[in-house]
DNA sequence: AAATATTGATAAAACGTTACAGCAAAAACG
DNA sequence: CGTTTTTGCTGTAACGTTTTATCAATATTT
């Protein structure tokens, strides 16, 4: 198969009898200052574009523009329900701008999240959005140093000036969560928990703890299994959690909805009835929550609109030329109480 | 926050007192023909690329090389967890071998779908695997000859020279499906379809027509609904089901788990145990399939195995420089029984 | 009719990199 | 010691764009 070698703007510029300048100005129907072309001059580079099939030469203009039009996204764990919307959201907004958008799965990795940004800097990345677990200030402050925006969804406040965040302060709609629960009558109420020492796990037990506190009810260590955020490891974290636990619990919080419906099926499968023998909630949404049976309770964040989001604020900073102040967005929880508890 | 020039080659020279093409080779550890460097010269030369915190410029680099080390992957549906494996299938190996990775999502519409050609062929992808629903044969012909790698999932075969496809076959593995449901005493069987027109809704909805035929049970219309592969259609087609169908089915087969799972659920609500009253079975074995209540009996496709077979036909492909004939790689699929059945 | 302004197009330089050929100095050879 | 070979490095020319300055040729003004 003979595969001809791309046309350039020269062929076309030869073609269409005019200085690859002209051609180029048509081509991005350029506006600045003094750019006059005829009306019949423009038709014929048209005709000429059409005939030789011209692409421009996205690492071409790149390197003379130094715009790249690339967005990148890191997300912990694609397998996660939860993180193929934030995805979406972010094309959406992502693909309406004319960025093209790079995804990086960390897979849990702490190491995969450092070959992200070792990625982003080589590619001239323009904006990224990123759920981090594990990359710390200084990684942040090697992008922004790059001149790359960054906009990412966290619980901390803004760690750097010139960082952008989707502000998870979900203090709230934990507590609300939590008070639910012990309206329906339960004091022993067990947690799950995701990956210590990552933003996101650190944060939904801090919470766990502050709600419990603040409802009065003294914590207890025997209560909280250390987990994944994985479906895989729960039935291993129930069997722990039955035999570590002083009293059994009454109510299983699990740091997010992906490890609350492995349980729910787990209990079931081990004789006990949810929520009647015991309540389970979890946290994010995802759509599979509302479908199960008994039917999530869970804590909603709107992930697609949370994505686009990250896209608008990476593409603001940039249209600003990144002179922008970092903006912290408080995000918007519901409890959203359904037949599990 | 002042953000300094990011230092290229020729900075990175100066500092360690070389010529550019040094620096160059260095980086690069050149191996080609007659370069050699001293030791001592190479280490000055890192020394001054960690001081300066050289990162080489990817637009540069693939101007001068032709190569952009980007692959790209183009999904139906995102948030149908099937591809979020298939996709980290695919980023394992891409990343591996030194590329970055594109990923679209098309949301189910066939505009994104073309949207994504115009993508690639500016971005100068090196290769791209895909799960059409829409491309036809014409946009593939312009891929080729664009001198991109191109590898699909579907069930015709190879459509195109130079075009790789993992071949998914499923004649079989629908037929065991059917003489499974045949096996329980089912004959009344109906099917959930995905949206027609597409490769796989067609190619589902054909696979189950021929199991019957060769089973000897005549084709039922009535029996049949047409679905799109997603979760919220699914109550309204259970609904139409049970009104149009001359006699209610005993067993459904969905298109996807997603339905399927949906279906159960729907079925549930109704006051109909699964299995004992009507039966269910999907294709795809995601995740949650295994993991429910009656557990999804369903055909198990591996779905991040083929990710990284598909990102490793584009590798091959590419590092034989596109003259590797086609191939056609026959998929291994599984019948994988539980007791949603 | 001379001076000035406008229109339409272009040549040349730069963006940061890699490939190729070349060249001096040192080493090996006769 | 003269010649050849090897070693270590460098200059230059692309790659395909966009940008800036410039320049003829018209058109408009005085």
């Amino acid at each position: 198969m003979a595969h001809k070698r791309r046309s350039t703007l020269k062929d076309v510029a030869l073609h269409a009898g005019v200085s690859i300048t002209t051609v180029s100005q048509v081509v991005n129907n350029s506006t600045g200052g003094n750019i006059r072309i005829s009306q019949e001059t423009r038709d014929r580079v048209w005709q000429a574009v059409q005939a030789l099939g011209y692409t421009p030469n996205a690492s071409a203009r790149s390197l003379r523009t130094r715009k790249t039009n690339l967005l990148a996204v890191l997300v912990p764990d694609i397998a996660n329900p939860f993180y193929p919307q934030l995805i979406r959201g972010i094309q959406d907004v992502a693909s309406e701008n004319g960025y093209d958008l790079l995804v990086y799965d960390a897979d849990d990795r702490p190491e995969r999240e450092k070959a992200f940004v070792e990625a982003i800097l080589r590619r001239q990345v323009e904006g990224v959005a990123m759920v981090p677990f594990y990359l710390g200030r200084e990684d942040f402050v090697r992008i922004t140093q790059a001149n790359i925006a960054v906009a990412i969804m966290t619980s901390t406040p803004p760690p750097m000036p010139g960082v952008d965040v989707l502000q998870v302060d979900d203090t709230q709609a934990l507590s609300a969560m939590l008070d639910h629960l012990i309206s329906k009558g339960h004091r022993r109420i067990a947690h799950l928990s995701g990956v210590l020492g990552t933003i996101a796990g650190d944060c939904r037990l801090a919470g766990y703890r502050r709600a419990l506190e603040r409802a009065g009810i003294p914590f207890d260590e025997s209560l909280v299994c250390i987990g994944n955020f994985r479906a895989g490891g729960v039935p291993g974290l129930i069997d722990q959690l039955f035999a570590q636990a002083k009293q059994p619990p009454t109510a299983i919080f699990a740091a997010n909805d992906v490890m609350a419906i492995a349980t729910i099926y787990d209990l079931k499968r081990r004789g006990l009835r949810v929520p009647d023998d015991i309540a389970v909630c979890g946290y994010d949404n995802i759509p599979e929550a509302g479908m199960m049976i008994p039917a999530l309770t869970t804590i909603d964040q709107q992930m697609q609109q949370e994505g686009q989001m990250l896209a608008r604020l990476l593409i603001e900073r940039l249209e600003s030329k990144n002179k922008l102040v970092e903006r912290a967005i408080p995000l918007e929880f519901r409890l959203v109480i359904r037949n599990s508890t």
